[in-house]
DNA sequence: TAAGATTGAGTCTTCAATCTTA
DNA sequence: TAAGATTGAAGACTCAATCTTA
């Protein structure tokens, strides 16, 4: 094999299979997205195996997970977070009254605009999310053990400048608030 | 930006703003994994807009075209096709009922084992995946055109040994299927 | 008028139980 | 007994309509 062969993974052999049947067409797209695809829904078998540890689902996770990172008062306007976790609106709403039925969240008074009601972590929310984010990183770094760090860092870096332009696309939804929330850092 | 310095992208930011909550927390699974997932949903927002001009849905799309990809005479068995989609054997049968009611697939009879019958594309489910997939193609490479070929190689290189990794661990599921499923080629 | 959030209907999925054949 | 497929219930999501406030 060398230094640019792709190892012969699942995807790889539905590439070769298909080669056959359409030779006319460029399969690119595939190699990537496809992995892409899969990589994704692999890790999530052992992610989510984590998250029921402590007794989440993956939706809700992401929640506590974007309240945590804001920091204190680990508090966020609703749009703020389903334009983030790429939901739409009913489907955070629903998230929400979960958590809150878990007392891991509560809609405390925002002060800036009435229609909207600030969302924010409880204290048993944000122990909840603080052990879980923690296992969540230990047993993600641990699925990517068979790249040494460079190729990780190699990796990451191709992943973000691919990402990067699909973002700045005009027609990508979301990418003027994607940008007005960049933050000095 | 170096070599190896990500572009800002939005996990970028996701992760610069973590790092000042949780600073003793590794992120690295992030810049990996977290990419990963935001490529599939954002490039299905494009992708999904192809699906839409044939009138099929991203899971039937993903039915049909196993079914192309095996070749004549275009049929599969139930299980073969679940596992490699990576969906219940219940998700399945739903799918299979959606696309025998737009008649783009047909249940025919098995010879090998008479608990399951054999699914197989009819003639306007091969003419309809057959251009489907060609677009769909073509827009995802068109979507990966940020990367030159040199860097497209070197992401599924590194994504494919990645995977590989994966698929061997026992704990995977559909690990022996995949292996026994392994072409020649 | 527009923006933020919620609601209800419909869709696709998983899960567990069931039926049939090996 | 086990394997393949289906069923029905429950879950989480999208979409479109609605309500409230800016």
């Amino acid at each position: 094999m060398t230094e640019t062969d792709s190892p012969i993974d699942h995807v790889a052999r539905l590439i070769a299979q298909r080669r056959r049947e359409t030779p006319h067409i460029p399969l690119e797209g595939m190699e990537i997205l496809a992995r892409a695809r899969r990589l994704d829904r692999m890790s999530r078998i052992w992610i989510d195996a984590v998250f029921k540890k402590h007794k989440l689902e993956a939706g809700e996770f992401d929640v506590l997970a974007s309240l945590q990172r804001s920091g204190p008062p680990y508090s966020l306007r609703p749009t703020e977070l389903y334009r983030s976790l790429m939901i739409t609106s009913g489907g955070l709403t629903d998230r929400i009254n979960r958590l809150t039925r878990k007392e891991l969240v509560r809609r405390s008074v925002g002060e800036i605009d009435a229609r909207s009601l600030l969302v924010q972590l409880t204290p048993l929310g944000l122990q909840t999310i603080r052990a879980a984010f923690e296992d969540d990183m230990r047993a993600e770094s641990e699925l990517l053990g068979a790249l040494n760090p460079e190729e990780q860092r190699a990796l990451s870096a191709l992943l973000a400048k691919l990402l990067l332009s699909l973002e700045r696309r005009p027609e990508a939804p979301g990418y003027e608030e994607a940008q007005e929330a960049a933050p000095a850092s």
